[in-house]
DNA sequence: CTGTTAGCGCGTTCAT
DNA sequence: ATGAACGCGCTAACAG
């Protein structure tokens, strides 16, 4: 017999709080205050109770519970593709922490697409989710804005929004930018060109703003073809590298503004036959968990995703609690630069 | 303004029926058979509601409505490890297949951990989702017949379970195994180690199975040494490699059962400066996903594992709407040897 | 310490 | 073509 919390031998398929209650000799409202331990109950009573428990099988109904609560103990994670280890590492912190807290977790892509989040939400806000966690496909402050006209709290993830009134956790890409640039810079590189996301979407602007500043704060004049525009793909990276690669004078280093990019861009400059880093260095944005790199080779500055996702959702929880502070949170967590081999000296 | 279905400009936070209702001078009843397209309800009613369920931004309650209709439409994804990119690639499948049909999803990881799977699997029986699609620790009936003693439809994803009464989808571990192995033995080795996942795991046993069969078939006897028990991390893999890599003699070749022992063992072999494939092959179950690996090196069997997820996922709804064949579904897709460079000749 | 009443928001049943 | 009454399963508020 299986002994999980009111879940014992089954008896009828769907037992309710009534059917709990006649077997135990009771009303219904004793059975609620002993499963929730509220109010008080004789300990004889509670006995009774707990065994007719466990004898019938009774699992509660979330349903009925949430309609009458206001609340459904879940929450949602919204992303963009969790096929991307980052956002899989986040999927993974938003996970334990919800699950340590009794919380369910429910989660979205939108592939970046903002129709697709929208659809995505629409649904969420039927289900009455307790918060979400969202990492927004645009740096607009509409979806955030539809949400909480609802009193739904929600904690925006990864990305920044300008100016809008919501929780914030990310990492600060313009600084972590920066750092990656003047790594290459101080190497010795002044042709540097950069792949990065889609216009309006935070992270691709700030790593664009970084390098952009390292470049200034050097000096340097930005070529006018270094700057490429694409998806955070392995595609676009592929695509977007090919085409740098083929600039003359060709770049001594290319920054690929996601993971994704620098793997679509390894593979673009293996194709080519050139060498990283001797015929030309490559540097990233997020590093690919350990678990699934064999010969860490790329220089890259790493995000503390799974750190975040617990920030995150404690956050969202204390929001949901009533019990994070008033005026809205903006954490933004460092970056970590890692050196390795993929720009270890100046080409040529 | 936003326009998404029963979205629109929000005036009042929590709207109901009756509001909408009362809006539209009409009774909440039909407001109902507006949203959901039941019953008669004249041009100019139907567009009077549809107007009011605008204007106040009216999102219908999910809860009230489960409780009601005994259905959520929300199912749940239980797995070991989402930060397994097999497991990822799972994910993202079942959320299409499911986000594309209406459903929600909720996952939960249970680290192959069976109390973990049941303290996750009775919150998701409170929740009430509609179905389960369940990636089982263990290979035992337990947990099955506990979600099927509620009338909640189970698939069992990935994994095989002896003699249960459950639809499955999943791979061909055995014959996986016996295709890597042959191809092993066809290059002309005879020393092969097998580093494998948990007793009771069907994945980890099938795959031993695969291996022995394949041994056998080739007349072979079995290293009292050769069989590693671990489990399916990269840690477990790095020590079960460092152990065979040190047997005297030395096998020529070694099978990881998945892709995160295969990376655990690629690391114990080259701190071992032992390299693959000359001094030692390595070959291993499970691909990783093209866009995360720039130098695909490694021999394995690959799962289509975005497909499994579909098919799972169809089926769970279609058993959900009633609409699966009576009888339990057992669907077993094909694996795929990749053959690359980990084990392209006989060391030595 | 225990029970009665009532209502959360919705859709089925039956009436008009 | 529309509405009134009822109850899904639960718990807060108020008795006792």
């Amino acid at each position: 017999m299986v002994t999980i919390p009111y879940i014992g031998q089954i008896i009828v398929g769907m037992t309710t709080i009534h059917d709990v209650a006649k077997r135990a000799g009771v009303a219904p409202i004793t059975v609620s205050r002993v499963i929730n331990n509220s109010g008080y109950v004789s300990e004889g009573t509670r006995e009774r109770v707990e065994t007719a428990v466990l004898e019938l099988g009774y699992v509660p109904s979330g349903p009925a519970r949430s309609l009458r609560l206001k609340r459904t103990n879940s929450i949602a994670l919204v992303l963009t593709d969790i096929t991307n280890p980052f956002f899989t590492t986040i999927a993974r912190g938003v996970e334990d922490v919800a699950g340590a807290a009794g919380y369910t977790v429910t989660y979205c892509n939108t592939d970046e697409d903002e129709s697709k989040e929208l659809r995505n939400i629409s649904l969420l806000l039927q289900q009455q989710v307790d918060g979400i966690l969202l990492v927004p496909a645009l740096s607009k402050v509409d979806t955030v804005n539809l949400i909480e006209g609802y009193k739904v709290p929600v904690v925006v993830l990864d990305r920044r929004i300008p100016e809008v009134d919501a929780d914030i956790v990310r990492c600060d890409s313009v600084d972590g930018a920066y750092k990656l640039v003047s790594y290459l810079l101080k190497l010795g590189h002044r042709r540097i060109a950069i792949l990065t996301g889609p216009e309006g979407t935070s992270t691709a602007d700030d790593r664009l703003a970084g390098y952009k500043w390292a470049m200034s704060e050097y000096g340097l004049d930005i070529g006018k073809d270094w700057i490429f525009r694409g998806t955070f793909t392995q595609d676009s990276g592929f695509d977007m590298a090919q085409r740098a690669a083929r600039l003359n004078p060709r770049p001594s280093a290319i920054f690929a503004a996601n993971n994704f990019i620098a793997i679509g861009a390894m593979k673009a400059l293996q194709e080519l036959a050139l060498s990283v880093p001797e015929d030309i260095s490559l540097v990233g944005f997020d590093d690919l968990p350990e678990s699934l790199v064999v010969f860490p080779f790329l220089t890259v500055v790493a995000q503390p995703a799974y750190q975040m996702a617990q920030e995150a959702t404690l956050l969202l929880l204390a929001r949901i609690a009533g019990e994070a502070p008033q005026e809205r949170q903006e954490l933004v967590l460092p970056t970590k630069l890692i050196i390795r081999l993929s720009a270890e000296r100046l080409p040529g």
